[in-house]
DNA sequence: TTAATAGTGTCTCTTAGACACTATTAT
DNA sequence: ATAATAGTGTCTAAGAGACACTATTAA
């Protein structure tokens, strides 16, 4: 490598002098369906590990921003369309993570609307290296290849805290949706019940929230006013 | 790489196949001093960026785990010892953010207790690339390398967020101190005056700190009792 | 005695959480 | 009428923040 203070050009830096380990990343995608917390894993193909469940992911291209990997590794892998939200959480980089080599993974984690939620949460279908992608309960995981269990507890952890002092639920709900759907969707990510009346009174009050002049009618009840978030990002709340 | 479905043996497999980014840590390492909250830099003493200043940081070696790399380089650019706290802070990976080659950091940020604060806040000096190693305070920092300037802003922003619900503050602070040393940590890294007898009731309240049997006496005034963290760790609060 | 810092309580306001009934609709 | 969900208000407890004086020491 260099020799101290000599000044080079870059055409000279050789990039190749060392062993270095291999850069992935790997996305939790996640969703709210069946009033449970999906995760969008995907079969793998190919060894290692191969016929176990793992988290979409791949190598990261030499002039390919980390963001786009993981957006193009979500979508090349299990054909679901960009994700709504988007956001880097850990890298995980133990020696030993991978058989084949080290390899260092930048994990993201993603957020999409649940079924009905437009175009942005089609059914997966397997790609490129997959043998099969679906949603699996995050209650019900299989065991998972690599260090995947730990990455997708970790994108748990800090989903629930987030939805605690941001707006990120947005990500998770269609455009327009009830407010007993976005309880149902804090209620589905917490794993706990929360009283109807201190929720919408908290959520009106931060002011993240306009009605829309529409109403959903479903089912033999009183309609439900249908709200959109004002913004459509994490806001910070109180 | 890997065609789909052949079963493969790690031997097989030829990790050199592709063009792979390089992989580096870089440190962001802080203390609080003479009412300041520094930063260590070191100046570079090669290409790119020679002269200039720089975090402490460089390659990630094939079978090292990022904390230690992080902690190794910390300690031999700048010579000081370990960091008594040390975390995971985010992944810089913006193609062009190093002019060599595809560079992705793994930054970390370190927490050091200042001056008198036992051996673990030596004076820096330079190491292996660094041409000079010195603590600048924050707020009054030099030009800085690559996109190190972003990188010390995140850091900055988690450690005042890590201030308010954790118990950090223990990792700049010597074994033993005074309540008006703590709040004055506080106040350095929060940037604003903080109310005395609100800072003690919630600091007792916590549950993170005990009194010793010592007080320091200094100056013509009355001697201040001292106290220690229960716990040398990052604890929640509340 | 003075100068300098240590140490201490109360009040107010806001927020979080417990808690139960009426309104509207389709059948 | 009934069943099913939408929508609404009050009270209490805890925590956050404003605020000013006494205690102890060295010089």
């Amino acid at each position: 490598m260099n020799t101290k203070s000599e000044p080079e050009t870059a055409a000279a830096y050789d990039p190749g002098a060392f062993d270095r380990p291999s850069v992935t990343v790997d996305v939790v995608a996640l969703t709210a369906r069946d009033d449970r917390l999906h995760v969008l894993l995907v079969r793998r193909g190919v060894w290692p590990f191969e016929g176990q469940w793992a988290l979409p992911g791949g190598f990261v291209k030499m002039d390919e921003d980390l963001y786009a990997a993981a957006q193009r590794e979500l979508c090349e892998e299990t054909g679901v369309p960009a994700a709504t939200y988007l956001e880097q959480l850990y890298t995980f980089g133990a020696p030993g993570r991978d058989p084949r080599t080290r390899v260092i993974s930048v994990a993201y984690y993603a957020l999409l609307p649940g079924p009905g939620g437009g175009p942005a949460c089609a059914e997966p279908e397997a790609g490129s290296d997959a043998a099969e992608a679906r949603w699996w309960p995050v209650d019900a995981l299989p065991p998972l290849a690599f260090d995947h269990g730990e990455i997708v507890a970790t994108a748990l952890s800090r989903l629930r805290a987030k939805l605690g002092y941001t707006s990120v639920a947005y990500a998770l709900l269609p455009e327009e949706f009830t407010l007993s759907e976005l309880q149902r969707v804090y209620e589905v990510i917490l794993a706990r019940p929360l009283d109807k009346r201190n929720f919408r009174k908290k959520m009106l009050a931060a002011d993240i929230l306009e009605p829309t002049p529409r109403q959903r009618r479903v089912g033999a009840h009183r309609p439900a006013q249908l709200y959109r978030f004002t913004r459509r990002e994490a806001v910070l709340l109180d």
